[in-house]
RNA sequence: GGGGUUGUAGGGUAGCUUGGUCUAUCCUUCGGCGUUCGGGACGCCGAGACCUGAGUUCAAAUCUCAGCAACCCCA
C-alpha cells in the first residue's frame, strides 16, 4: 500500500477532479481560452475506448454520419421551442475575412437544425423508415456559468448524437426503450452507476414531448446529467416538413427521437472511480490494462544476468498478454521501481505485474490490483487467465462500490406532505446538500420551484423505472395533490 | 444572474502591505555526469518565470484602470 497521498477526493472534490486531470495527464486546461481544452494523448485513449464501446452498440442498428458544424441561421431559428432554448448560447461567425456574411453561421450548439432539413429530402417512403443516424462530434455552446473540464464546457469535444425517425408514435416510443436498454449497457461498461428520470415538463430538452435523462451521483454529493434520450414526436417533423408517403398513400409526418452523450461520461468514469492515489479506470477502457514493472536492480551482487532475465522474462510475459488482446506496458525505464508505481497508479492502470529475479526463480510474478493494492504470487504459466480473471473481478468489484455508493445516497422520504414541519423541511434540505432525494411532487411547474427554492436543489424528474414493490404515488410535498415519486439533487 | 479571490520558470511557491542592491526565493521539473536501485534516491553542473495592454512615477513583479484566464461562494 502506498504510503502517501497528497490528494483527498471526499475533502475537496473540485481540487482533486482538477488535479487528477492534470497529473493523470487526462485534459490540459491551460488553453487560453475560457472553456476549451486539450486532451492528452492519455485522456484522448481514453475517450477513445470509452466511444468505442458506445459506437459498438450504436453501430448494431444505427448508421454514423457526419453533418457540417455550421448552421445558417434560418435554419437555427425554425423551430421557435428549440431556438428558445438555446439563443443565448450560441457562437456565430458573422464575418468571412472582412467581408460581413449576409447570413450568419451559427456554430452547432446540437445539430437537429442541420440535420433535419436534410431529413427532409432522404425520406420519401416508409421504405426510408426506420432511419437511424448517429455522429460523434463538437458542438459549441456559450456557457455563462462556471466552467469545468469535461463537466460544463464551451467546446463539447466529443458529442455523440443520435437521430432517428419513424413511421409512427409507437415506433418512435419503441426507439426511446431501446436507447434506454443501449445507455444501461454502455453504462454499465463503464462500471457507472445511474438513475434514470422523466424530466419534469418546464426542463425537458427544448422543442421535445418529454425527455429521460441519465444522471450520477459525484463524490460531492451532486447529479451529473451523463446522457439525455429525447421523443420528438411530430414537432420537428412539422416544422422541417419531413414526410413520407404510406403503404396507403397518404402523407404523413414522421415521428422522430433523438439522445445525447458527451465527455461527460468520461468525466464521470474519473470522478467515481478514483481514489487519493489516482484514477481508476474500469479495466475495458483503460489505454493500458496491465503494466509490467521489472525489478531490475537487486541489491548486492552483479546481477548483470539477471537483469537481462528478468527484462526478457518481461516481455515474454507481454507477448502472450498482448496475443490474448490485453492492452500492456513493459515500464523498462530508467526510474525506480516506486517512482513507476506512483505513476501508473494514478494514471489508473488496473493491474500491475512485477517481475524481479526473486520471482523469476521461484517461477512466478507478482499481482498488484489498482483499486485495493491486493497483492498476489501467480505462477507464469498461469499469467494470462489469471489476467483475464482479474481485471473482470475487478471491473465487478469497482462496479459493485460504485452502486452501493450511488444507493446510499439516495434518500427516501416517506411520509412527509404538505403538512411537514419546519423540522423535516430543514432534515430533507440537509440530505439534499449530498445526494439525491426521493419523494412525492405532483407536475407543475410552481411546485417544482417551490421545492428547488426551499430545498436548494434541482428536480431531476420523475423516476424512470420505479423499484417493484415501492410505494411510488402520494400526496404533493407542496401542494399535498396526488403526485409521483420524484429525485431531486443539487446537480452540476 | 450576483459577489469574491487569484495570475511570478513545465507544475507549486516566496517577494507585493511601505515602488529602488530583484542581477527575483525555495521545492519540483527538465538536460548532463557519477553513485544508487523490491514503494516517490542522492551529489555536482546546467536550463527555465514576473498574464496582456494602458496609466502613475526619475524608477513598477510590487500602485491604478481595463482586458483575458483560473478558482471559490451565493442565487
Amino acid at each position: 500500500m502506498p504510503p502517501e497521498t497528497i490528494l483527498q477526493k471526499e475533502n475537496n472534490f473540485s481540487e482533486w477532479y482538477s488535479e487528477i486531470l492534470k497529473r493523470a495527464e487526462i485534459l490540459d486546461i491551460r488553453y487560453p481560452v475560457k472553456g476549451v481544452y486539450v486532451w492528452y494523448p492519455y485522456g484522448y485513449k481514453l475517450r477513445k475506448l470509452i466511444y468505442e464501446i458506445l459506437q459498438s452498440l450504436l453501430d448494431k442498428e444505427h448508421e454514423e454520419v457526419l453533418f457540417p458544424l455550421l448552421i445558417p441561421r434560418d435554419e437555427l431559428m425554425k423551430e421557435k421551442e428549440h431556438i428558445k432554448g438555446f439563443e443565448e448560447e450560441v457562437f456565430w461567425v458573422t464575418k468571412g475575412g472582412s467581408t460581413e456574411l449576409e447570413i450568419p453561421l451559427a456554430l452547432r450548439p446540437t445539430s437537429e437544425t442541420a440535420i433535419y432539413p436534410v431529413f427532409k429530402v432522404w425520406i420519401r417512403s416508409h421504405r426510408d423508415l426506420p432511419l437511424r443516424v448517429y455522429q460523434i462530434v463538437n458542438t459549441f455552446r456559450y456557457e455563462t456559468k462556471h466552467t469545468r473540464p469535461l463537466i460544463r464546457v464551451r467546446e463539447i469535444t466529443s458529442f455523440k448524437e443520435a437521430h432517428t425517425a419513424h413511421a409512427s408514435r409507437a415506433a418512435a416510443e419503441d426507439q426511446i426503450k431501446r436507447a434506454v436498454a443501449l445507455y444501461k449497457n454502455f453504462f454499465d461498461q463503464l462500471a457507472i452507476p445511474y438513475v434514470i428520470t422523466r424530466r419534469p415538463d418546464w426542463d425537458k430538452f427544448p422543442g421535445a414531448e418529454y425527455s429521460l435523462a441519465f444522471d450520477t451521483v459525484m463524490p460531492d454529493g451532486r447529479t451529473m446529467q451523463i446522457g439525455t434520450i429525447h421523443l420528438l414526436g411530430e414537432s420537428f417533423a412539422r416544422t422541417f416538413d419531413i414526410k413520407y408517403e404510406d403503404k396507403d398513400g397518404a402523407l404523413k409526418f414522421v415521428n422522430q427521437t433523438c439522445y445525447g452523450i458527451s465527455e461527460r461520461c468520461v468525466a464521470s468514469v474519473i470522478a467515481i472511480h478514483g481514489d487519493d492515489h489516482g484514477l481508476i479506470l474500469p479495466p475495458e477502457v483503460a489505454p493500458i490494462q496491465v503494466v509490467i514493472v521489472p525489478i531490475v536492480f537487486s541489491s548486492g551482487g552483479e546481477g548483470n544476468i539477471e537483469v537481462k532475465q528478468v527484462e526478457e522474462a518481461c516481455f515474454t510475459v507481454q507477448e502472450a498478454l498482448k496475443k490474448a488482446g490485453i492492452r500492456t506496458f513493459v515500464d523498462n525505464s530508467e526510474e525506480r521501481p516506486g517512482a513507476k508505481y506512483y505513476r501508473w497508479e494514478m494514471k489508473g492502470v488496473p493491474l500491475r505485474l512485477e517481475i524481479g529475479p526473486r520471482d523469476l526463480r521461484n517461477n512466478r510474478c507478482e499481482f498488484v490490483r489498482r483499486n485495493d493494492f491486493k497483492r498476489v504470487h501467480v505462477p507464469l504459466s498461469e499469467v494470462v487467465p489469471e489476467v483475464k480473471r482479474t481485471l473482470k473481478e475487478i471491473h465487478e468489484e469497482i462496479h459493485e462500490k460504485a452502486k452501493e455508493t450511488l444507493r446510499s445516497n439516495i434518500h427516501k422520504s416517506e411520509g412527509i406532505g404538505a403538512d411537514k414541519s419546519a423540522e423535516e423541511m430543514e432534515e430533507l434540505r440537509r440530505r439534499a446538500g449530498r445526494g439525491i432525494v426521493s419523494l412525492f411532487l405532483c407536475e407543475r411547474e410552481r411546485c417544482g420551484n417551490e421545492l428547488e427554492e426551499q430545498l436548494g436543489v434541482s428536480v431531476l424528474g420523475e423516476v424512470y423505472e420505479p423499484e417493484g414493490g415501492e410505494k411510488n404515488e402520494g400526496g404533493c410535498l407542496i401542494c399535498s395533490e396526488k403526485a409521483k415519486r420524484i429525485y431531486a439533487a443539487r446537480a452540476y
